[in-house]
DNA sequence: CGCGATTTGTGCACGCCTTCACAAGCGCCT
DNA sequence: AGGCGCTTGTGAAGGCGTGCACAAATCGCG
């Protein structure tokens, strides 16, 4: 766990000494994980450099914006050129600390946790689900995608047995918080929540929220906004005013 | 401020005039379900009034951005009392457009499409799906809660008689651009993309990104940040510096 | 009727993030 | 070897969002 990488051999750090990355902006952190997908569907294009220009593109952001990202990374790119798709996925996803496959474990086997269970971006993408909790007896002992459902309250012994620094929440809002403290309690220290409620959790512990109605309702709203400009305006919507060619993804807020 | 409504009749829109809301702030926009989830929370719970703080305190942020937040849409407070709780749903739910519930076609009936299918929250938060899509035959015409998958290539017979403004892509990434043609081909105006991609749209229509992995990396990145700390400085973990005591959620950007 | 307790609404300052614009650096071609 | 075009990396400016701190407003009580 210790052990932030020796500065040797093979792997992405490059041998010198590193200060780590103490201080990523949190907005430049959240486009990493993008930036890595592209990277690795260009990698698997053939490509071996994409300037920024092409790398923001795939991305869906600005080009300066991504060379400001990067460079908070180090100088890994070359001038004249572009960056080496290789080396670049290579240090982005030691950041991310995806060169270690992190143990996740998933609470409430229900019609979305089931999905979540099931989903293989997560196993493709670094992580490995290791194992399944649910409160509901009748659930226990389910195999799903080749992991038994155990139940919620053997998460101590299942901890103890494997390092588990993700949980995920997927259960009914009612049930979120008290399990989001069974994870403490067990020691995990990040957690991605599904339930639509604030879970309230100990200094030093991560929350991330996904919220699927939240997502709608901000969509919605920018629906309302629409139909209400095309009500009234003079112009109303004559064909569509700039370029219509499909511009890179509009954005609708963060 | 204002006064975007007149203060007559039942409804939150009432019949007059109204210069709507052009220019929120996405941040506050993005904040707006949260209050409203909470607010419905304490309408349970038998309040009639909440203090911003305690409404704060439910939705997990600052009590000063709350009352900023609000305060865009104009006085619904009391000073030395606080807010209406039903006058306050009314008033949000009109700004996001929820007082008519809209129809969702969803995409992509597989893992992760069926459990949406399946959600509940969306229909107790003011969205009903009205149709089912997949690109694949086998698939076609199987029932799921009360509604039959159809062929992706019907969207726009269907939309024809249902206004569909919102489309919800739950495909494999290869086939999310593909779909979200015929989704704008079909008259939507705004997309909820759980595919790992970027999509490209016509100006106009308006496209949220969910990737499931992506927040898990993020929360790597927590992780190895976290566990980096831990093994190099002097002081180590010792028991937690500040107050433990559950403080509201930690952030980790948003 | 007046006063104090309480709570909203907001002016202001600060910090983060984005975007532009350009100098520095690299490779390639002649 | 030299010059030219291309691309990165970054300084600086502007905008947005957050949080503080306080004035204004309302209620309840004596």
């Amino acid at each position: 766990m210790s052990q932030p990488r020796p500065g040797n051999g093979s792997g992405p750090p490059g041998p010198a000494a590193e200060p780590d990355f103490p201080d990523l902006p949190e907005a430049t952190v959240a486009r990493l994980p993008e930036y890595l997908r592209a990277l690795h569907h260009l990698a698997e294009a053939q490509h071996d450099t994409v300037s920024s220009e092409g790398l923001a593109a795939a991305a869906g952001v600005n080009s300066a914006k991504l060379r400001k990202d990067l460079s908070h990374l180090g100088s890994y790119g070359t001038r004249g050129v572009g960056y080496d798709v290789a080396l670049l996925i290579e240090q982005i996803e030691y950041v991310l600390g995806l060169t270690q496959r992190r143990a996740v474990a998933l609470v409430g086997v229900g019609n979305l946790g089931h999905a979540l269970a099931g989903y293989a971006g997560f196993a493709s993408r670094g992580f490995r689900i290791v194992a399944l909790f649910d409160a509901d007896h009748a659930r226990v002992g389910e195999l799903i995608n080749g992991l038994t459902v155990r139940h919620i309250d053997d998460i101590a012994d299942v901890a103890a047995q494997e390092a588990i620094a993700i949980g995920v929440i997927a259960t009914p809002a009612a049930a979120a918080q008290s399990v989001a403290d069974q994870l403490v309690r067990a020691g995990v220290t990040s957690i991605l929540n599904f339930a639509p409620c604030v879970l309230a959790v100990p200094e030093g512990v991560d929350v991330r929220k996904v919220d699927l109605a939240i997502e709608l309702q901000i969509l919605s709203f920018h629906e309302h906004r629409k139909s209400a400009l095309t009500a009234l305006p003079g112009a109303g919507l004559t064909a569509l005013p700039g370029g219509l060619g499909p511009g890179a993804q509009e954005a609708v807020g963060t």
